[in-house]
RNA sequence: GCCACCUUAGCUCAGUUGGUUAGAGCAUCGGUUUUGUAAACCGAGGGUCGUCGGUUCGAAUCCGACAGGUGGCUCCA
């Protein structure tokens, strides 16, 4: 057993080690499962009218250390798949009993949260299951896999972290459980490096950079998901959209623009009324007809396709919005810009023939690249793909089609996918990317889709060279996804220290003092700067020249210049640059126009670090 | 929407078992200082303790409802 296996079942007996002093402390506490995830593990637990807070954690912490300190062994045993439905009906252990029933009918549990390891499930995953094996440690006895620690003095550093509702078997109409999480770790010193993470991963939370930041805020009054950008953040939102919208222009998308609603009929007509009730109705328009603010925009987008009659040889055509859409999240889906009621998306539709979707998927997927490797970010991709579920428009050929192509396209652009089963859209199959945030949690951003279902309910057609009337097919993209959303995670993955074509504010020209010669320089340099687009802001505040420093310091500035005699005497400046941008050691005494030349063109060329 | 928890000044936080005029640092404003590469000094303003209701002689503190938020669950066109 390697290091890994050894902490997965460490992490795993604490699991039973955890519900082992829930059952003592709460003897008619009811189980679900209680798997290893990512740093720890938990265990689902339905305590009927109690309820489990974090203020019982050092009590039930309490009660796991005894078990540890005991040192029980864990005891493998099996049973039969009817001896251990026996086990849990005298157990009183209704969702166990549940989990073996369908064990014994099905062969599985369609649990979609379920670690298999935490069933007693035959390892070469056989379909006619006939015993299951248990694990026993003391007193307290589980339906489980395994593998344990040999001993439940064996299980390394943990702590309890906090307690969630979960829905048992993850289904909303099911009964709620607690769900109780903890982190485990080999030895102490790993488990206080984890938590000690965590402290950092809090300092670049976007909610606090944001507000730090000066970038975006939410108001009570405006509305939960409805967050507004200031200055600062407007600015970093377009260089991210102008630079999303020059990569679509080169690669032909044209912009069009809609209206931010519709009447209801256009959703009716694409099929996302009936599939999506998180809508807004406008209500108070004067006018028989209903009307919705857009939740997306792709059914806009049909009706120019629809507005004059199309060629094959008028295809692909590309169409490009950057543009804000809306829809009601449920308000404990909201989260900082990761989840908003308001999105704006740098969306495109390109409507192409069948013989032009593979290069069309091709040339998408570069431009993806492109973009995020000049943002350096890492690209985790999903091919999302139907599953045998009736939920989905459309002929089973043309899906089939459809993921081919997709798969073909991730494969010759070598990239890193997974295949999820389930996950596509009601109207196509999809290439989803992720990006994580500073806690690891996994957003998608980019999206690309091929849509063979709207074209056909919108009745769009074009005239193919022998004069008969074609389907187009449809591909909807967005490469940051939500602009918000985007931001959600850049602002984590950078810490807020944005590159320089980026940075709201490039330069922080501070003075030595404010005497006119000083004063007067400075906004010879601001007037250069503005001419050349290069973004400044002269503090000519009166205080102390380190405290200035440090502010430009701790607003994130790629670089500053202190502003006093010598430098109006020498036309010279010294640049003082932000650490992480740094690639030269040296900081060279340049003439002032060159400097802010310099910044111009590194802003212009998207650059990551600085050739100063 | 569901479960647990949280809400005191613009921000970060104190505030004893319910007991007089609710405190600090930063920020802001005013004054002094005119500063050379990560925090000058002095002073002032700023709070219906999230909102509403209840218990009590008395509520920031106890109870309830609502709102907002945090971490999950569910959902995510």
């Amino acid at each position: 057993m390697d290091d890994q296996d050894n902490l997965q079942a460490m992490r795993h007996s604490l699991a039973h080690i955890m519900a082992t002093a829930v059952t003592t402390l709460w003897p008619e506490a009811k189980l679900g499962v209680g798997p290893v995830v990512e740093n720890g593990f938990y265990y689902d637990i339905d305590l009927g009218e109690a309820t489990i807070s974090e203020e019982d954690f050092p009590k039930i912490e309490a009660e796991m250390k005894q078990v540890i300190a005991a040192d029980l062994p864990f005891e493998k045993s099996e049973k039969s798949i009817d001896d251990a439905i026996a086990w849990a009906q005298a157990a009183k252990q209704p969702y166990k009993e549940e989990l073996l029933n369908d064990l014994k009918r099905t062969g599985t549990t369609v649990a979609k949260d379920l670690d298999s390891a935490e069933l007693g499930l035959p390892t070469d995953g056989a379909s006619q299951v006939e015993s299951v094996s248990f694990y026993k440690n003391g007193g307290f006895t589980d339906l489980c896999r395994g593998p344990h620690v040999t001993s439940t003095g064996k299980v390394g550093a943990f702590k309890l972290m906090r307690v969630a509702g979960a829905y048992w078997r993850g289904k909303e109409d099911n009964p709620q459980m607690q769900r109780l999480y903890g982190v485990a770790f080999a030895t102490e010193e790993e488990l206080q490096k984890h938590l000690g993470l965590l402290e950092e991963a809090k300092k670049r939370d976007h909610r606090k950079l944001g507000k730090e930041m000066d970038l975006f805020t939410i108001s009570d009054l405006v509305g939960p998901g409805l967050p507004i950008f200031t200055p600062r953040g407007t600015i970093l939102r377009n260089q991210l959209i102008r630079f999303s919208e020059e990569l679509q222009e080169a690669g032909g998308y044209q912009a069009v623009w809609a209206p931010h609603m519709s009447r209801v009929d256009l959703y009716k007509t694409s099929g996302h009324f009936d599939k999506y009730p998180e809508r807004f109705d406008v209500s108070s328009v004067e006018s028989s007809d209903a009307f919705m603010m857009k939740p997306m925009n792709c059914p806009h987008v049909t009706q120019i396709y629809a507005s004059r009659p199309r060629s094959y040889k008028d295809l692909p055509l590309r169409y490009m919005e950057t543009t804000t859409m809306y829809r009601d999240e449920k308000s404990g889906e909201l989260h900082g810009l990761s989840r908003v009621r308001a999105l704006t998306q740098d969306d495109s539709h390109a409507f192409v023939r069948q013989d032009q979707i593979e290069l069309e998927m091709q040339s998408i997927v570069s431009m993806v690249k492109q973009l995020y490797m000049t943002l350096e970010m890492e690209l985790d991709v999903e091919l999302s793909f139907r599953d045998d579920t009736d939920k989905y428009f459309g002929e089973p050929e043309l899906w089939a089609e459809a993921e081919r192509i997709l798969e073909k396209v991730a494969k010759d652009e070598e990239l890193n996918y997974k295949v999820e089963h389930g996950e596509a859209a009601f109207y196509g199959p999809k290439i989803d990317i992720f990006v994580s945030d500073a806690l690891n949690r996994r957003w998608q951003c980019a999206t690309i889709q091929l849509d063979f279902v709207q074209p056909e309910r919108f009745g769009l057609e074009y005239t193919d060279a022998d004069g008969s009337a074609k389907r187009p097919a449809m591909v909807h993209k967005a490469m940051l996804g939500s602009i918000e959303r985007f931001l959600s995670v850049y602002i984590e993955h950078t810490a807020g220290r944005f590159p320089i074509w980026l940075s709201p504010e490039q330069v922080r020209i501070i003075t030595v003092n404010q005497t006119e010669p000083v004063v007067v320089f400075a906004d010879k340099i601001v007037t250069l700067a503005k001419e050349l687009g290069v973004r400044t802001y002269v503090d000519n505040s009166s205080e102390s020249v380190g405290k200035k420093i440090r502010n430009a310091e701790v607003a994130k500035v790629p670089y500053t210049l202190v502003i006093g005699d010598k430098e109006i005497t020498s036309n010279q400046v010294i640049p003082r640059v932000r650490s992480d941008l740094v690639v030269i050691a040296a900081h060279p005494e340049l003439p002032v126009e060159d400097f802010i030349k310099t910044v111009a063109n590194e802003s212009k060329s998207r650059v990551n670090k600085t050739s100063l």
